[in-house]
DNA sequence: CGTCGGTCGTAC
DNA sequence: GACGTACGACCGACGT
């Protein structure tokens, strides 16, 4: 026996609403909204992935009056119109279903029930089997044998088996039951009182509303449902008309034309790429056209001396490097590839283990052949992440010079608010390409395998590919980074500094390791003496570092005060502000205050520090991270050096552990107030600028300008507080907060913030038009013209609102001085060599640079240092550095 | 056994 | 609800 042919009937009207509603809140980055479409998709995507139908259509209504209109004015007269968003989402879904090549059929005057009802019979006739895909019980009507209803996000499957056993009746008589219990939400009235489970039981038991008339002295007299039975009579016979899917719609397509066609992949590809949804856009990639690609592998000498005279001739080509390791100060050369033209590549294996494959170049040939080419600062280089690649062939003997372009950097400067700016993504976001990513190659999880052990074969297409790749994307990215402007930016900071990054890289910072030890010890005594209290305390073990069980200790079985703050979300908060109230009423939370600090400190920085030595070395070697931040800050990590311990005696002696080396010193050269120097300088405010001209302390004529005290009734006290205004304003910072932080009234807080502006007005001023302007442009850029966008600054949620516009204030002065402080890096690099000094820059912590200098050189240091970073870019204000020294870095700050 | 969100704490 | 930017340790839920 052959199978029927099956079509898919879909109900596109019902699943409009279901997916709009079934999914809260998503739109593009521009906010456009996307929930109803994307959920529009999802379903369609898995109906066809389930089912693989060979006939399919999607049915919509049509906006305006339908025949039911005619019999019934006020005919969904209740139902409110369509939600805006949802309206302006309904020709993407087109688009979409257009794309996948299923068809549309709307019809003016008809509503998708009745195109349904109409295309069910007429396939039915033809011998098809039909599956009606909707949520709507109206559909029950249309029921048969050969007809089937189908939820897809219930997965329910509705048959006249399923009709028969839970209502008792033929699906064709649903329409009596509709009848009788009308429906709300299409303002159909029905018979007042009787709902679907009366009119079931009614039409189950007379078969027809017909019948219930004829016979309607079975109905005991005198009772509710008797009187508005016969006292609706006419409304019920109308109602049913209204229920009455109509199947004879005149309609001019044939079965035929709804035999599926396979989907347009490039079409439905760049639409979810146009609405943002990226996995669905990765899945339609077009697969990449290897056939164009000509990837080679290089080995012979002949071949190599010929592959270098050609990137000799070329101005620029990328270069890309496989290595033993991910971490750049611990990795192996294992290869290297180029590439100069797209869809070209050449891959030099150096250090595979699998060498039965191929006879693989000496170190010493490399050398010998390609130095030269990669030294020669007038052949430009292109990499992804190439401070990588500098930090692994200068372990190989090679430095890398003529570094022009990097394609991460590009993608951050043009997205910084994104996540990563992987070469995957990049691929994918700019020609939709999907690349051989690293795992394919390498295997995952237990099983990985280091690069070196990769055949050499499998390595060729991938390393090639790499180099390719990062060619193309150097291409386009040029082109964007010219039209929005980011030229400059790249090529006087960002790529400038690249170099700069790898050699503190390179360099690291010595760490005694003896003084980590000794902190180790002292900190585990003492944190195994407070472990036993606690427990003694609390009356049971338990695991001090979850707080979720330590909200259960202090706040259920010792019965603490109800802590006035739980969290966001489900559980007690039992942070440093909680338990210091608790500590008032109980001897727990303070040595609960004690173990957390120490434990931090022993955690995170004693003991992780000790690891992360190179064995080599005797140093520590961080990664400077050039596009993370969404204001254009460096991050470090691995370790991040750059929230080392400093505020409380016990975390400065982690400091201790950082030491200069032998005949050296440490150098710390710290900005003096650089973000309030910024704030004065884009404020162009006249009191800030006056301050700073004429030196003043800056908390202090803070003070006395809200405080309204002359300068010598400024205490201590007072200045701390204008201390934290001062950060505050910087941080958009509430009245709320900074009563909280004050420990005063939150009226005084206000009345302080007011004085603030009132003096202030040039801050006030900023602040206002920032807002302003970033709200026409959604986005806000730094001195040196680096840009964020912010979209929520717009949005209708006012957490995001007030958030976005915190951002919109903070990010021109925290990235102005980041800006600034990346310049004076590469200044005082250029600096040191131009001198010939032998100081060498080691860290840098926002707006600080640690140096390592000889004895001898410091004070050359220091003046340099001094005159290079107070000068490095002209502001309104002048520029203060402030120098320390030490044999450690807690004595040089 | 890996991943990931939540919570907490450190820096500028 | 209420201060911007990071990194990372630990816990615990969840999925393979």
């Amino acid at each position: 026996m052959v199978d029927s042919k099956k079509i898919f009937l879909i109900d596109g009207s019902a699943f409009l609403y279901r997916a709009f509603h079934a999914i809260r809140s998503l739109s593009t980055s521009k906010g456009h909204p996307t929930n109803a479409t994307f959920g529009f998709t999802r379903i369609l995507l898995k109906l066809l992935k389930d089912n693989f139908p060979e006939y399919a259509v999607v049915l919509f209504d049509v906006k305006g009056p339908t025949f039911r209109h005619k019999l019934y004015d006020q005919y969904k007269a209740n139902r409110p119109p369509m939600p805006e968003e949802l309206a302006a989402q309904i020709p993407d879904i087109k688009r979409i279903i257009r794309a996948l090549n299923i068809p549309i059929i709307e019809k003016l005057g008809f509503e998708a029930d009745d195109l349904v009802g109409t295309y069910s019979k007429l396939a039915q006739e033809q011998g098809f089997e039909v599956v009606m895909v909707t949520g709507d019980k109206d559909f029950i009507q249309l029921i048969t044998e050969k007809c089937t209803l189908w939820d897809p996000m219930k997965d329910t499957i509705t048959d006249v088996n399923k009709i028969k056993k839970d209502m008792g009746i033929e699906p064709g008589q649903f329409i009596d039951v509709l009848g009788l219990a009308g429906d709300t939400s299409d303002n159909i009235p029905g018979v007042q009182g009787v709902g679907p489970k009366t009119a079931i039981k009614l039409i189950a038991k007379f078969g027809s509303i017909e019948n219930i008339y004829e016979n309607i002295d079975n109905i005991e007299a005198q009772t509710k449902l008797y009187e508005n039975l016969l006292s609706s009579k006419n409304i019920v016979l109308l109602s049913r008309d209204l229920a009455t899917i109509n199947m004879s719609v005149p309609v001019k397509e044939s079965i035929e034309d709804f035999k599926l066609k396979p989907f347009d992949r490039k079409k439905a590809f760049e639409l979810f790429q146009e609405f943002e949804f990226k996995t669905l856009a990765a899945e339609f990639a077009q697969k990449a056209d290897k056939t164009k690609k000509i990837y080679k592998l290089i080995t012979k000498t002949r071949e190599l001396e010929k592959l270098a005279s050609v990137l000799e001739n070329k101005q620029i080509f990328a270069i890309d490097t496989e290595t033993t390791s991910k971490h750049p100060t611990k990795a192996d050369l294992v290869g290297i590839s180029f590439s100069f033209r797209e869809n070209q590549g050449f891959y030099i294996p150096i250090s595979h283990t699998c060498s039965d494959e191929c006879e693989q170049p000496t170190k010493e040939e490399i050398l010998r052949i390609f130095k030269p080419v990669l030294e020669n600062p007038e052949i430009k280089k292109i990499g992804q992440n190439i401070k990588y690649d500098y930090i692994v062939l200068s372990r190989f003997g090679i430095t890398l010079e003529g570094i022009a372009f990097d394609t991460m950097i590009a993608s951050y400067l043009l997205n910084p608010s994104i996540r990563g700016h992987s070469l995957d993504k990049i691929a994918m976001d700019l020609f939709g390409y999907k690349t051989i990513s690293y795992t394919d190659v390498t295997g995952k999880g237990k099983d990985q395998i280091g690069f070196q052990d990769v055949p050499i074969s499998q390595a060729v297409d991938y390393a090639c590919e790499d180099a390719d790749i990062t060619f193309m994307a150097y291409q386009e990215f040029e082109k964007q980074l010219k039209d929005q402007g980011f030229s400059n930016l790249m090529k006087t900071i960002e790529v400038p500094l690249i170099r700069v990054l790898a050699d503190m890289e390179i360099q690291g910072i010595k760490v005694d390791r003896n003084v980590l030890k000794n902190l180790s010890n002292t900190f585990d005594i003492e944190l195994k003496t407070l472990e036993k209290e606690i427990y003694a305390l609390a009356g049971e073990e338990f695991n001090i570092n979850s707080s979720q069980q330590l909200g259960v200790i202090l706040f259920e079985k010792l019965q603490l005060k109800t802590a006035k703050k739980t969290k966001k979300k489900t559980n007690y908060s039992t942070d440093v502000e909680v338990l210091t109230k608790l500590a008032l009423d109980h001897e727990l939370p303070e040595k609960l205050l004690r173990y957390r600090t120490l434990g931090k400190l022993k955690s995170t920085y004693v003991d992780s520090l000790e690891n992360l030595i190179n064995k080599d070395s005797g140093r520590i070697h961080t990664s400077f991270n050039q596009t993370i931040t969404v204001t254009g800050r460096l991050s470090s990590s691995k370790p991040n050096l750059q929230n080392i311990p400093i505020r409380k005696k016990e975390g400065k002696k982690i400091r201790e552990a950082f030491i200069p080396k032998e005949g050296h010193t440490l150098i710390s050269a710290d900005y003096s107030q650089i973000e309030l120097r910024i704030l004065a300088h884009c404020a162009e405010d006249k009191i800030l600028i006056e301050a700073f001209n004429n030196g003043e302390d800056i908390h202090t004529r803070t003070a006395l300008e809200i405080f309204q005290v002359l300068p010598q009734f400024v205490t201590e006290d007072l200045r701390n507080q204008a201390k934290t205004i001062n950060f505050g304003i910087v941080y958009g910072m509430s009245g709320f907060r900074l009563a909280n932080d004050l420990s005063i009234s939150r009226k005084m807080a206000t009345t302080y913030i007011d004085n603030y502006f009132k003096r202030y007005c040039g801050v006030k001023k900023f602040i206002d038009t920032t807002i302003e302007e970033t709200k026409k442009t959604c986005e806000v850029q730094t001195i040196f013209g680096r840009k964020r966008r912010l979209d929520d600054i717009n949005s209708s949620n006012v957490n995001l609102r007030n958030f976005a516009q915190r951002a919109a204030v903070n990010t021109p002065i925290q990235g102005s001085a980041a800006d600034l402080i990346k310049l004076a890096m590469i200044k005082m690099d250029a600096a040191l060599r131009k001198n010939k000094l032998s100081s060498k820059m080691l860290l840098s912590v926002h707006d600080e640079i640690i140096f390592e200098t000889p004895f001898e050189e410091k004070d050359q240091l220091i003046a340099l240092a001094k005159t290079v970073m107070e000068h490095v870019h002209p502001l309104k204000v002048p520029l203060e550095v402030n120098f320390g020294s030490g044999e450690n870095w807690a004595q040089a700050h």
